[in-house]
DNA sequence: CTGTTACTAGTACCAAGTGCTAATCCGGAA
DNA sequence: TTCCGGATTAGCACTTGGTACTAGTAACAG
């Protein structure tokens, strides 16, 4: 017996895990062992055949692309807006948003979720950040739900320079504030009440 | 016939872009043809077939993971750097960063270069943005190339305070600026030297 | 009436399997 | 030693979703 059963078997659960693109005649050579022990053991560990596996694959990565092109908008779900004036967005902090090293998340991540928030508000196809002033009061650790609320500051605001102040918060507790300088490309309407 | 050859085979090309997962059989049921003829279609039009076309999604899913999680740790490529003192990054900016609307780069990309050399640059394991005041000069286009440089400000570095000013360029006109404040986590040493 | 184009139909074949039956090998217990 | 059982291997029929190729039909154009 090259391997025993047991062990083949986990390693050909991870092998497949991370590249599931291989036959089973490639695994048999792989392992040294017929294509019909390999058939055998995906069939005991429940995995399914190549076809299947690149059908999931491919169902993730179509799926991942839609949420890429939405979240390529907004970073964080709007939960609220009134264009304009006010606008409120929630961001799950993830694993992957944060460094390895101390689990609390990366300034950027903070940023955009603040400035695509401050672009959302703007009641303008094309608004553009000029520039912004942040602070990021608090570290945010992974698992955090950030809310960020974003006001539009009318009276600072002059023709097509607007301000935008973001408060971010964790738990009531505020970890980053922002102000951005939007510049928006169509004049000011006076009242844009259709 | 049902739908002129041309349109159905433009039709079946933007059918396949957004649902690749589709047989002959369904295409054929769908376009009230025969499988012959989606086959001649997909001949004529250079479409592959079923499972070739979800390999190919397949494979892309997989590089974008790696590529995703390369760049959680820094955003750009670093191509020179000096701790403590200097450090240049690259960024190629894609459609992926641009808004659809004006091709121009969002601001949280630049940022995030910036944002994750001034971490670099920082000769500490578990360094911090704490505030910076960013300003955005120029709209950055797709296909444009990045370089963004910081300096770490020692005369204005105090304590556990340090300052660290980016500047970014594309073809040696800046687009960008940032002056960053840091948090080193550790106590600053003399001199660090080997 | 003859082409040409578009379409349809049918066959042989392939890859990468599933499902099933039937060997064969090998180690340990009776 | 012999027999049993789990592990392994082999072989065959069948499935999907195709390719490659041949052949036939329908419609319309000159």
């Amino acid at each position: 017996m090259r391997v025993p059963k047991k062990e083949r078997q986990r390693l050909l659960g991870e092998l497949l895990e991370q590249n599931p693109f291989l036959t089973d005649e490639e695994l048999a050579e792989h392992f040294s062992v017929s294509v019909q022990t390999i058939r055998l053991d995906r069939l005991e560990c429940g995995i399914p055949e190549l076809r299947e596996r690149l059908k999931t694959v491919a169902t993730r990565t179509m799926y991942e692309e839609v949420k890429s092109l939405q979240s390529d908008e907004v970073i964080g779900d709007i939960i609220d807006i009134e264009l304009d004036q006010r606008a409120i967005s929630l961001l799950d902090v993830t694993e992957d948003h944060v460094f390895q090293r101390n689990g609390i998340a990366r300034g950027h991540h903070l940023f955009a979720q603040a400035n695509s928030l401050a672009v959302a508000v703007m009641n303008d196809d094309l608004a553009l950040t000029v520039k912004s002033n942040i602070h990021f009061v608090k570290p945010v650790k992974a698992g955090s739900r950030v809310i960020a609320r974003a006001e539009v500051k009318e009276e600072q605001s002059t023709g097509k320079r607007t301000i935008v102040e973001v408060v971010s918060t964790v738990n009531d507790e505020t970890v980053f504030t922002g102000e951005f300088t939007m510049y928006r490309m169509t004049e000011r309407k006076q009242e844009d009440s259709k």
